[in-house]
DNA sequence: TATGAATGAGTATTCATTCAT
DNA sequence: TATGAATGAATACTCATTCAT
């Protein structure tokens, strides 16, 4: 290619590059919101100009789109091996729990990006990340299946509202503690897994009572 | 004085066309976000074009701002009377969390757009919502501290982490149903509060497991 | 006339609060400018709501023009009156000039609004009061005239020239005066028609030195 | 630096372009004063598009405010030096009159501006351009205080009187000239330097006759 | 690899004016 | 005599995007 000097070299620079945007990028969408952002702010965050950001992103829509799709790929691909790999379903959750909040923690600007600003992302670019979404939702639910399944989780334990739970709650406290600024404290992840547990899983249903 | 009647009947329909703009705004902001919200759609909700809204309202800002404070404020007097009233923890929190997920299915464009698009309402404004919002949490942290003062709720149970984590499941549920466009299922509420119970106030502690 | 009931009676109550608007009119033109006057202001001003304001007026242009109009020409026809009474061009000026700063002091809002906006007035009405008030200065120019042919003026006063020169002055101390709110001290017109004697009429051509 | 000698050309450029555009803005001002100017029309006198007027100014009420500030201090700086240089107060008044009338022919729209719309500078900038106006004519009072001390004023002419009407008659004149369309005739500085000594600063005083 | 000039379209807001009541 | 609802046009300002250099 004319482009890189070296082919390797070129390349290798211009993927890092194109992750610093990206990153910035997701900054900014995490802290402004994807309207409240402008390609400006972008560009400065990164020590450019505006009109340069254009080498690196075909558009601030297609920006968006990319840091939607990167994590939450990678997330799902991390969260198949877990639940690929045999075991218990309790430690199985707590594993999938504490994969989950380390995410929340390590890329927390590709994470509110994702949860508070993929709305704004339409047609099949949105299409494909519900798609990826609702995969990353439904191996939650299979740890909760196979548990029932197993009799590890209560029998009246609905996995698909379990999953969903699940989520809702890991992500609010996550979020949360990435508000105040601080790193997620170590037992968070174990402690939230419990509350599912009780909560979803294993205690016994209270309408019952 | 003829005056005096006719100024009541137009300030009782100018009032009445007020809140009909606040609920298109609210509808909109929760649809599209208040920056995804031009003042003209809003208008156009309304029958309006666009000039004759600032007749209503001062600015988009502004019924940002009343939209966020209309509803919250009267959640927290509501909040305030069921806690009042004396009674066991556990009722109150059922009350609570059913009061909670009426006004959720009720108000719903209000409290979507509160709880998405707060954080575009600065200033006074907004530390007075963040304010009311403080004490709305503030009544559930109540509900679990008495619980556990009388010995219905586990020991071990965080009242500040109950509250938060009660509103993050709740709302999850809420509004997911919401964005389904049904209207709440009959036991939802009464199932989250189990959920709600067993998980974080009743449930053994996993941990200690 | 079907508008009146009493004829009379209707039409003079109806002049009157014309003048009043006219006033309001003024009154805000004078402090605000004639693009910074909403028709909004002049109705509060009034006690009236703006759409009320197009019953005594047909446009606020309009109202611009009747209120540069009507003062000046009023000034053109007191200061007539002044210069065809025959006697010493001196004291002519000197009354003159007492006539034109008890204007600039009665009617404050109107001097201004003429002197500041008459710009704002374009077509016909724009030329007729550019003729008054080229009427205006043409009866002063008039009295220097007169005073060099008698002697009473040096030989090389320039009367155009002077006749400028002295509304420049007097609207200057007029006007700066009223600024500051408080009526003209008694002995300005006095003192100002000194100056004028001193330095355009009566003084040593200093450059002859 | 291959960069240092770009941001240089750059910045000269930019400046260059940046006065362009003060330039237009106080050309406009002039002309239709600052309510009646659109940032469009600025733009077309600059041959630029509307919005691209943005890149240099931040807001045409910033620009009013520079328009205004600009040629002001430097007027300050000027006559600050006429001023603190020895010599006979007339000769001093008569540079100081001639120092002013170039101005009003040389940055006629800058001065045009500032004279009649500093009104719509508010706030800070309002009170920096007050204290500069201020300065201004102190500068002038000083001449004619001073010229009295020396015995070469006569007894009782008042310094911040004659400060003030100097300055209206000048302009009055300056002004006159260049709406016009024409150049100050030569000899206009020294003949209304005659006009303010005679009727100021040397005449007799007439109230005294 | 980077810059800055340029643009076109969009958006909130204001306002003079009209009209039915 | 007065009101309030309604409108259409204007206007300041922002911004994503392009392109010559």
């Amino acid at each position: 290619m004319a482009r890189g000097r070296s082919k390797q070299g070129g390349n290798r620079k211009r993927e890092t590059r194109w992750r610093e945007v990206l990153d910035a990028a997701a900054a900014e969408f995490a802290e402004h919101g994807f309207l409240g952002t402008s390609t400006g702010a972008i560009a400065k965050r990164l020590g450019l100009r505006q009109g340069r950001l254009y080498y690196y992103i075909p558009s601030k829509q297609r920006a968006l789109e990319l840091v939607c799709q990167l994590s939450t790929e990678e997330m799902v691909g991390g969260l198949m091996e877990i639940v690929a790999r045999d075991g218990d379903p309790l430690e199985q959750l707590r594993r999938a729990i504490a994969f989950h909040m380390e995410w929340l923690g390590g890329r927390r600007d590709y994470c509110l990006t994702f949860l508070r600003e993929r709305r704004h992302v339409a047609g099949p670019a949105g299409r494909l990340l519900a798609d990826t979404a609702r995969r990353y939702e439904r191996l939650f639910e299979q740890i909760f299946r196979t548990g029932v399944a197993r009799g590890r989780f209560r029998a009246d334990c609905n996995p698909a509202q379990a999953a969903f739970g699940t989520l809702a709650i890991a992500n609010a406290f996550g979020l949360r503690a990435q508000r105040r600024g601080a790193p997620l404290p170590p037992g968070t992840a174990r402690w939230i897994a419990d509350l599912v547990l009780d909560g979803l899983a294993c205690g016994k249903a209270r309408a019952k009572r």
